[in-house]
DNA sequence: ACTTGCTTACTAGTATACAAGAAGAGATGA
DNA sequence: TCATCTCTTCTTGTATACTAGTAAGCAAGT
């Protein structure tokens, strides 16, 4: 007979870190805007589930930057903070910039192919205009530079400080074009830090960040409404739809 | 005949911001040692509380690495990870060694001042031999130069990865010397930053920073019972006194 | 028509009740 | 004496009820 232990294989799951994994996505993607508004009760009764756990997730997003709870008012998306994606920029170039150095130091030739492979998952989601499947790639790209650098965990670290970066990333629509340009910086970073140049691995991330930065730049400038304070009142704030 | 909004002068204020600070700074001190075991409910009745707002000051002190949830059994104080200690390093590192290079950028007369006063701050608190006024005081000139460099929000992220090396800098037990060693440190580096030399403040930097990490990896070293996976098991676990 | 005051509907914060699982104590059997 | 099973008691996870505060809508008075 087989104790009670042994039955504990169909766990119902924690249900909080799915509504999390959601959420975060749909105002990553900006499927919820800037300003929107949630409702706890709504929300809870649209996924059936109660409000404790959509409150721990809304209180998580809220550290993270990605809601804003106004007590006895509401939770709306918060909205991007041009001051936050200016730092999230400046830590992510330094980080990066540094451990890239590191990396050239590590290389060896599994690393060559894995870096190759990786390229060649980018090229085929440029080829299909996959945005969101050429992010994700781009994103394993740099996690695994990190990795090769020593600090595998500083990555956790780059993530929540990209939010910020990433929500206007999405938003800008970033064309085949740009997609084409940022692929071939990926290119000569891969080949620089294959062929172990330390200095030219750095620059050449450092010039890859701050192109990217650049089109968000010009983004803020072009959509203004989607930043600052556009909160307080809410009165272009919409329900969930 | 006053309307119900007028008697609401005393408010409760938010209970739970109360409860995140007492026992993020219990848990800091080291007055919770690693793997003691904290009940939400006995915590709860013991703060007069209910289970709710003590349940989401956990999840945070969680997320921030400082306790481990484990379903269904418990939550303790999370055990001092090595690998956090040293990833923690590396960032502080390499983000504070960059803004102080921005900071002499940005010096003047006004700045030179309080450089100055904060280190008379710390001076009087190795003379009081006040080891928490002095870490106070500590964290408030690396807060300025961060600032001064012109990225202030990072010092919250520093804050976040900070925690883990700060829990070990209070359970070594720093002595009167090493304080002062420190307080040297900090001296060049503000001379450094007043007379404007970047290479200089970011050598001087350096140096402090990891001096200080050294002090980390002895204790490590001394006390191994202290760090990585004493949990588990809480065969040693005990409740709060 | 406009202002003032109150009612109402909605919010998040908190308290409490219930459910499910894990671990240890103790009984029961060999 | 030792192993095994069961039950009690603990834990966190979830659901629901209640409190307090805000803001908007409505109605009465000017």
């Amino acid at each position: 007979m087989p104790k009670i232990t042994d039955i504990t294989l169909q766990r119902s799951g924690p249900a909080a870190r799915e509504i999390y994994s959601a959420l975060r996505h749909r105002i990553m993607l900006a499927e919820l805007m800037p300003g929107t508004a949630i409702s706890e009760v709504q929300l809870s009764e649209q996924l059936g589930v109660s409000r404790t756990p959509v409150r721990e997730v809304f209180r998580r997003l809220a550290d993270e930057g990605l809601l804003r709870i106004v007590p006895q008012v509401g939770t709306f998306v918060a909205p991007i903070q041009l001051r936050a994606v200016y730092d999230s920029q400046f830590v992510r170039e330094t980080l990066e910039c540094r451990t890239i150095v590191l990396a050239t130091a590590n290389m060896n030739v599994r690393a060559a192919d894995e870096l190759q492979d990786l390229l060649t998952l980018q090229k085929r989601a440029i080829r299909d205009n996959d945005l969101e499947r050429f992010f994700d790639a781009d994103d394993r790209m740099h996690t695994y530079l990190i990795g090769l650098g020593g600090y595998p965990a500083i990555w956790d670290l780059i993530q929540g400080v990209k939010a910020q970066l990433d929500r206007v990333r999405y938003l800008s629509l970033e064309s085949g074009d740009w997609l084409n340009r940022i692929f071939e910086q990926h290119e000569v970073i891969a080949a620089r830090v294959i062929e172990a140049d330390a200095a030219g691995a750095e620059a050449a991330m450092r010039e890859h960040l701050q192109s990217v930065f650049l089109t968000i730049e010009r983004l803020a400038v072009n959509k203004p409404e989607l930043f600052e304070g556009h909160l307080g009142q809410q009165s272009s704030a919409k329900s969930t739809p």
